[in-house]
Formats: structure tokens, C-alpha cells, sequence
RNA sequence: CGGGGCGUAGCGCAGUGGUUUAGCGUGCUUGGUUCGGGACCAAGAGGUCGAAGGUUCAACUCCUUUCGCCCCGACCA
């Protein structure tokens, strides 16, 4: 391609609404156009690097064996409503009408679709297990759209879903698929980590997510450098005994009402007794938010003084739509509570007491008298009821790994990928049956398996740049080599640097030829911020036949003999893609 | 949806109730000089000041409504 023909804009500019530096590095560089909030043209060179993506997800994916289709982005509400999500996923759903009035939506996801579709073409267990894919256009009206391609409402995503006989089957295809997505990122030339995820409300027994590590990541992760350990702070747990200590029996000794006035804090009331918080209980009061007539639910949830709550553990648990604290004025009169001083003894009867799992570990512990300034010691697991106990505290980085102990990391990631195991949650209600061996008939278990290609692309952004511009890595670089002219008026370097580009494209190599009548320092400058791994300058040295050449990431020029570039070149390329 | 901010030339921004012709930088066009890290000179083109309504002798400026965009939160793969 000829720069002087590209169809590229650069601007020295970041732009206004760009918060991190992806974002912006793709504004500035031409590579994506905002057309309204979240939703966004993919330029030539954003188009280049998606295809490249999108190339290698299907290498891995057909590899792995599973088989691409394309499934429509209108789908019908008649499906949706077999399932139920016509209702419930709610406003992040768009809809839309034909001309006789019937219910569509934009697809957000299409396990739906491709249930329904595999319900009608699969009978038989000799036709399992399979493995479907797609890479297609979704929309999903985000709440907040932000940061460009990380969230936005239209998006590409590659989905895959597979079906099968049995738990072992699935187990087997999500293990291909775990190490599909490996190869996928790993080919992309991005750092990434696989975390262990909530499935949330997709559902199912085991989730993963592919984070690609960078600081602007909406999600925290915890890693242990260790054993490996990896997982999303909403799923991440740890050595609670570690922490705590082995279970003490209680010491017998009778709660005893103590008086501890304006020591309403976990930290408060520990230096006002002078005990360690793992002494103490904390208590918390949640709702749904509904008003009081219309499906209020209340909970009372206690944590040892140790952790702080975990509010997303907590409402994945609950599965409640909203979760908010009840204010503190109307603890008492919903909850009996005293705010401040609450404990589980003499809750209203009906309102569910959930502990966390720390809980357990507790003995002779100090909670809330439900009485102002007083809290009451000596106070055992036996001498309340609990309703459940669930994992409900927070990781911190401060905490030894729940599988070996050591100390774990705090990071933070962005989600490029999500797998999970469905089970039988949409064949079920759809209906997807097969006959097994036996004659018996049997819901198809399921697996899906999803990456954000653009946001894949927006990361592999945030993770390689500088301070002057993107350092693409090399099998996603929209092209290989920038071959810059540096003076069009010099003869004997416009010869040189024509001839490298005719040879460069009749070997099939990716360039981008900066024929541009600019000065050397702005196509110097466009370069860095393009950034295309390879740079090849034709200059001064022109005469004495040589040229220089430069890689992105590397601040050293070689000067070359015009002869030897294109196999150097090659080799450059050759060595990185993978 | 709650809180905050912003809509003025392609982009980034200034600006004011009373010079009737709305500015700066950059980008764009033309000519010339330049040519190794975003050059210089000159001449140009480009705006219903987001939209609608109102107040006023007079509105880009004040008021109301509305649309759009960004940030924090809630929420969400």
C-alpha cells in the first residue's frame, strides 16, 4: 500500500473523549472512528488487524474441530421467551419491530439460536458431540459504554458452543477449547493470564476467563507466582484456616454483655478491647431495594473482622437484580438490629442470616449487642442460627493462596475471553434432546466459549506502546514493514525506495510504502505512532546502497546493504509469527 | 438511573449581553523556499456557536426544554 493512497489520518491530538491510552493511541493513529457512544467504524488499518484476529481465532478453532457458522444478528423474541430472557435480560437487550409488529432483538449472544438450531438437526448421541463457532457482529446496550472498543454496544465476538453426550465429553471439548484460547492469545502476541471466573448468571460448573494483564483492566484479579493460581476477585477465595488459625473449641465460657461506647467499627472496637479482628464479627444488612409490598427481601450477613465482604460473591449467591445496603436509619425497624452495635441474636425472625465461610473459624468472638454502646463476648457459632454458609469475603492482596499458601498478587486484567460450562441450562429448556446408546432420551449437555475480538485488538494496544505510539506485535500488525521515502525529490532515493517496494510486494510482504511528499521527521513520527514492527528507511545512504533498518521496539538503526533487505526482513517476520 | 463535566471550523481549544465582519492552534487548498525526528513565508477555503422555544431594542452569551458526548457510581461477558 501506498501511504500517499491509504486511507489514513493521523493527529497529533489526542482526542477529547479518550480516557486510556489504547483508546487514544487508535483515535490519534486512524484506526477506529467514533459514530455514536459506544459504537464504532473499524478504519483500513483497525480492519487489517481484526481480520488478522479474527484468522487466527479460526486456525485454533478448526484445529481444535470446530466448525464455523454464521448465524443471523436479528433474532426472533419467540426464542428468547422459551428460555425466559426475552424478560430477563432486561434493558441491555435492544428489541426492535418488523413491520407487522413482531418481536425481534440484536442478538446479545445466541446460545438460543444455536440450541434451537442443533435441536432440530441432532437426534442421535453418534451425532456428538460437536463444536460450533461463529465470529459475527453483537449488540448489547451497555449501561456505560466506555474506553473504545473495551465495552462497547456493537461489537465482534467470536462464540462457540459445543455439544455433547456426557460431562466427560464436555469435560474434553472445554479442555480443547482452554487450550484453543492459549494458542489464540499466545499467537496474538499478547501476556494474558487465565483466571478462575463466577459463572454468574450464565450458569453452569466451571468458568475461566482470559485476562490480558494491564493496569486500566475493569477487572481485579489475585495471582499466585507460586502454584499458579489465578482468579477473578469475584470468584478469588483463600487459606481462611491459614489466616485464622485452626478452629478453637469454644472455651465454655458464657456470653457476657460488654460495655464499648462509640465503638461502632471492627477497628474501633478492636483497640478499644485490644483484641485481633479475627476476634470479632462484622454484620452487615442487605437488601434486594424492592419497596416493602413489593418483594422486599432483607438479609443479615456476618464476616469475620478479618475480611471485608465480598458484595459481588454476595449477590451472585442471592441472585438478586439489585443489592444495597439498607440505610442504617432503618436497620432496626426492618432487621431489629441496632446499627452500629448489631448481632445475629434477636433478628427478626424470617429475615435470612447467610456467614460467610470465615465464620467457621471462629470461636469466643465479639458481636453486637443490638444495644447502643454494647457488644456481647464469648459468643459461639452455637448460640445463634446461621441460615448458609457461602464464601463471601474479599480477596486482598495481603492473603496466602487457598492452594499452596503463598503470598498472592493483586493485578488487574481485561477480559478477552470467557468459557464456561452450560450443562444442560438451555437444552433443557429448549428442548434439546438426544437418544443415547440405549434408546434413553437425554438433554444435550453444553459448553460456550467467547473472545471480544476488537477488544482483544484494543489490548494487545494498551499492552504494547510508547511514548510515541503503538508497537504492534507482529502477527496482529495491520502490516509488517513501513518502508519510508525520505526525500520524494532525491533521484537515486526515489529509485531505491520503489524498487524495495515493488520487491517487497512481489514477495508477499506486508508493507506500507511512505511515499509521502513530508518531511523526514513527520513520516518518522507517523511510523512510531502506526507502529508497525519493522521500519526500513531509504535515505542519505541511498547512494552508497544502503538503507537503514529499524525495529519498532528496538531503538537501534542498522544500516543494511539494499541487497540483503528483503531476506532480512523475512527472517524478521518469520521468526515472530507464530 | 444518581452525581459531575462538556457541546463554538475536520481535530484540540479560547471567548463576550452593546465593534455591527466569532477567534487561536493544528489540519486542509494554492504558490514559493525547505528536506534525517511533527519546517518556514505568503495567500485562501471552511462556522445556521448542538437543537427548539423564551426573555430582550439586541443572545454564541441569560432562562426553559431537548438531543448528544465524556467521567465517577450503580450495573454488566
Amino acid at each position: 500500500m501506498r501511504f500517499s493512497q491509504a486511507f489514513i489520518r493521523t493527529s497529533k491530538d489526542d482526542p477529547a473523549d479518550a480516557e486510556i491510552i489504547s483508546h487514544k493511541l487508535l483515535m490519534r493513529a486512524g484506526f477506529i472512528r467514533k459514530l455514536a457512544s459506544g459504537i464504532y467504524i473499524m478504519m483500513p488499518l483497525a480492519n487489517l488487524a481484526i481480520k488478522k484476529i479474527e484468522n487466527i481465532i479460526r486456525s485454533e478453532m478448526n484445529k481444535a474441530g470446530a466448525q464455523e457458522v454464521i448465524m443471523p444478528c436479528i433474532l426472533p423474541a419467540a426464542l428468547w421467551q422459551e428460555t425466559g430472557r426475552w424478560e430477563i435480560y432486561g434493558d441491555e437487550m435492544l428489541r426492535i419491530k418488523d413491520r407487522a409488529e413482531r418481536e425481534y432483538c440484536f442478538g446479545p449472544t445466541h446460545e438460543e439460536v444455536i440450541t434451537d438450531l442443533v435441536r432440530h438437526d441432532v437426534k442421535s448421541y453418534k451425532q456428538l458431540p460437536v463444536i460450533l463457532y461463529q465470529v459475527q457482529t453483537k449488540f448489547r446496550d451497555e449501561i456505560r459504554p466506555r474506553f473504545g472498543l473495551m465495552r462497547a454496544r456493537e461489537f465482534t465476538m467470536k462464540d462457540a458452543y459445543s455439544f455433547e453426550t456426557s460431562y466427560e465429553q464436555l469435560d474434553i471439548n472445554y479442555k480443547k477449547m482452554y487450550a484453543a484460547y492459549c494458542n489464540i492469545f499466545k499467537r496474538c502476541g499478547l501476556k494474558y493470564t487465565v483466571v478462575e471466573a463466577d459463572s454468574g448468571a450464565i450458569g453452569g460448573s466451571s468458568s475461566n476467563e482470559f485476562m490480558v494483564v494491564a493496569p486500566s483492566g475493569e477487572d481485579a484479579i489475585v495471582h499466585c507466582d507460586k502454584c499458579g493460581y489465578s482468579a477473578n476477585v469475584e470468584k478469588a477465595t483463600t487459606d481462611i484456616a491459614k489466616i485464622l488459625g485452626p478452629s478453637e473449641k469454644p472455651s465454655g465460657a458464657k456470653p457476657e454483655k460488654i460495655h464499648t461506647p462509640g465503638a461502632s467499627s471492627i477497628e474501633d472496637l478492636a483497640k478499644f478491647l485490644n483484641v485481633p479482628k479475627k476476634k470479632l464479627c462484622k454484620i452487615l444488612f442487605y437488601t434486594n431495594g424492592k419497596a416493602a409490598n413489593d418483594g422486599r427481601e432483607d438479609v443479615v450477613v456476618l464476616v469475620s473482622g478479618e475480611f471485608e465482604l465480598n458484595e459481588i460473591k454476595l449477590k451472585n449467591y442471592l441472585d438478586f437484580v439489585s443489592l444495597e445496603l439498607i440505610p442504617s436509619e432503618e436497620v432496626q425497624a426492618r432487621t431489629g438490629a441496632y446499627p452500629g452495635f448489631g448481632g445475629p441474636i434477636g433478628i427478626k425472625p424470617g429475615i435470612k442470616i447467610i456467614a460467610d465461610a470465615s465464620l467457621k473459624y471462629l470461636s469466643d468472638f465479639v458481636i453486637g449487642a443490638n444495644e447502643k454502646d454494647y457488644h456481647t463476648k464469648n459468643v459461639n457459632l452455637t448460640d445463634f442460627k446461621v441460615d448458609v454458609f457461602v464464601d463471601l469475603m474479599m480477596v486482598d492482596d495481603k492473603h496466602p493462596c487457598p492452594k499452596c499458601g503463598e503470598k498472592l498478587e493483586k493485578t488487574r486484567g481485561i477480559e478477552v475471553g470467557h468459557i464456561f460450562k452450560l450443562g444442560t441450562k438451555y437444552s433443557e429448556k429448549l428442548h434439546a434432546y438426544f437418544i443415547d446408546e440405549s434408546g434413553k432420551e437425554k438433554p444435550i449437555i453444553m459448553g460456550c466459549y467467547g473472545i471480544g475480538v476488537g477488544r482483544t485488538m484494543q489490548s494487545a494496544v494498551e499492552q504494547n506502546n510508547d511514548k510515541d505510539g503503538i508497537c504492534w506485535p507482529m502477527p496482529i500488525a495491520p502490516y509488517h514493514v513501513e518502508l519510508i521515502l525520505l526525500n520524494v525529490n532525491d533521484a537515486t532515493q526515489k529509485q531505491v525506495a520503489e524498487e524495495l517496494y515493488e520487491k517487497m510486494k512481489a514477495e508477499n510482504i506486508e508493507v506500507i510504502y511512505d511515499d509521502r511528499n513530508e518531511k523526514p521527521g513527520f513520516k518518522f513520527k507517523d511510523a512510531d505512532l502506526l507502529g508497525f514492527p519493522i521500519r526500513v528507511t531509504v535515505g542519505r545512504d541511498a547512494a552508497s546502497g544502503k538503507v537503514e533498518f529499524k525495529r519498532r521496539t528496538n531503538p537501534e538503526v542498522k544500516v543494511i546493504e539494499i541487497k540483503d533487505v528483503i531476506n532480512i526482513v523475512k527472517c524478521e517476520i518469520q521468526k515472530e509469527i507464530i
